[in-house]
DNA sequence: GAGCGGACTGTAATCGTTTACAATGGTTTT
DNA sequence: AAAACCATTGTAAACGATTACAGTCCGCTC
């Protein structure tokens, strides 16, 4: 079972590693019948080589580390494939690693980079700093971010335009007649918290509505969280007609609620959630969410970060900001909710 | 930018680099002072080891690949947890390895092994034949497979026990009065349709009722192809109650043919999956499904995995066959429906 | 005081590649 | 016919770690 190595090959092809070598990579430098001789060698004695040791000469793993918050929901996924299609036809390999929501496992991830494991990284909405990212990337490791912008001339960043997007939501549901909405955020330190709260904001402002702080409650990107926000946002706000919340599962805790409650949808509450995942269509009604071309943000982000590793191109500032669409079903308007009755 | 490496830690702290390997090993052999000394030096330097270098000459990379056909599905995302979760306790790296359903990528993730690049390889429910899998084991490949039992003694296996699964439906549904139940395959070459479809053949044998060939069709594992089995299966046979899906993407697709026919779930159709995934309760009514201990499988067949790289040992087959458990909804029983109203 | 053993440290080989440089032999140029 | 060149191949030095083996130094025993 020990396996052979390139001086094996050699010795039985009658060569120096060095022919079978260029054999391998495809060098121009070696006569046709040599190279028969050693691929034919090469065929029976099944060689494959050995990856540890290229690796270590080249100082080059071909490989990119994807680090997301939790391998489970489809968000992540999603954008773990539109990496693969970018880098695996480039002969880059991904390895993905599940952080499992914890920021220690995220950092312990870096040392990926810093042991050399990998030749890149990307941060799927990083728990870490700003400055954390930067110290990276200013001693030369090339990582990427998707999910914000991290601030950092060497590091490509991918991610939504939440401004955008949130005053697309608000101006369907004023334009559905809705003064008094409801935002519910994911925990405070997210910046598409923030971010979605802003352009809520801005777009009360426009529809010339106040902003009332009440309306605002967190439900930490949860079903059950958006559920007892809900609960907490009802308590104070009797004449809320609807909420909009900052991802699908808080705004399948809002379903939840409304149907125990026996709130109709959307006639006593619209609701609006963010990601478009599967589930949404699969409720009573299906809830409005928007659409993030989150494979499209993967694919962009890995293209430029190989194009950096390779062309060794700092140039500037690579940031990626993409716009989303609200895709609006029955849990939003009334029209929808009657067609729709699969 | 250029990483220190063991040698300049050696000049910088005036020892050798054995010394230094010494101390990063934790050997004993080594004066306290010296020690600490040299732990100081790796600190100021912010040296980590180049884990290429580490590999190439301990011939061991510490790291588990686990090949699965789809990172979508929540099926094979527990079973990867489940390996993480016995893996990372005892110092392995878990890579994941999407295969996107094309054995072509599967045969290719092989390559990992090979080459070296990775110790051990697990590959959940494989496209490949036992044969193929036999060959890498008896060229002293470390591997395990998830799904199936691949027949090999040096290939530990964790699976369910499908038969017994099946049986356990048939008996629920016969037990609710049931005579003409459907049964809904996937595709034919995967172990698991062949399996299950045994078990609802000796179920069906056990209650004395007939084994009818035509209520028997297949739906290649997805939604759609439920959906369109479930309209074949229910033209042939008009006095069909109840269906078996031996998934629950093709049990998602029996519930919504009926939603779209009008057919009440399930006074005029009983409806049971497998896999107990999250979505089945999100529908109306909530689709009975079997739920496997997923996590308990990868967990025990990760152990078993490091056991023999470490051990040596050759303890002979290792199969790990487990029980499932139904979890009885309301699209299978009138009481379950009428309690579970969200 | 020679011999021995223990505690510690250093030297150098090794893992499997790639590749700069040198070497070879043959052909063409001058 | 010497020089220059080309195509092809080989030698050996990296890459960054671990570790067998060989010191070195010191204290102890006889």
């Amino acid at each position: 079972m020990k396996e052979p190595t390139i001086m094996d090959v050699a010795r039985q092809a009658g060569v120096s590693v060095a022919t079978v070598s260029r054999v391998l990579n495809g060098s121009t430098l070696v006569n046709a019948s040599t190279q028969e001789k050693v691929m034919e060698v090469i065929r029976s004695m099944q060689y494959t080589p050995n990856a540890i040791g290229k690796q270590l000469r080249s100082q080059k793993t071909m490989t990119i580390a994807v680090v997301v918050p939790d391998i489970s929901i489809t968000y992540c996924v999603e954008i773990i494939k539109g990496i693969e299609n970018t880098a695996n036809p480039l002969h880059y390999k991904i390895i993905i690693c599940d952080a499992q929501n914890k920021p220690e496992k995220e950092r312990e991830f870096m040392t990926l980079l810093v042991s050399r494991t990998v030749d890149a990284l990307v941060l799927v909405t990083p728990s870490q700093t700003d400055a954390e990212l930067a110290a990276y990337a200013d001693n030369g490791y090339t990582l990427g971010v998707i999910g914000r912008d991290a601030g950092h001339d060497a590091i490509p960043c991918a991610l939504t335009d939440n401004v955008k997007l949130t005053r697309q939501v608000m101006s369907h549901l004023i334009g559905h007649g809705h003064t008094r909405i409801a935002f519910l955020s994911g925990f405070a330190t997210a910046i598409d918290s923030y971010e979605r709260l802003e352009g809520y904001m801005k777009g009360l402002q426009e529809a010339r509505l106040p902003f009332v702080p009440e309306l605002v409650d967190n439900g930490d990107f949860t079903e059950d969280g958006g559920y007892a926000a809900f609960m907490r946002l009802r308590e104070r706000n009797p004449g809320l007609t609807a909420v909009f919340a900052a991802n699908d599962e808080m705004a399948l805790g809002v379903h939840k609620a409304c149907g125990e409650l026996g709130i109709p949808i959307p006639g006593g509450m619209a609701i609006v959630g963010v990601d478009n995942s599967r589930i949404t269509n699969y409720v009573r009604p299906p809830i409005s969410s928007v659409e993030q071309p989150l494979q499209t943000m993967g694919v962009l982000l890995a293209g430029k970060l190989i194009d950096q590793m390779n062309a060794n191109e700092q140039a500037g500032r690579r940031v990626f900001k993409i716009d989303s669409t609200l895709i609006v079903k029955g849990s939003s308007s009334l029209k929808e909710a009657e067609e729709g009755q699969r």
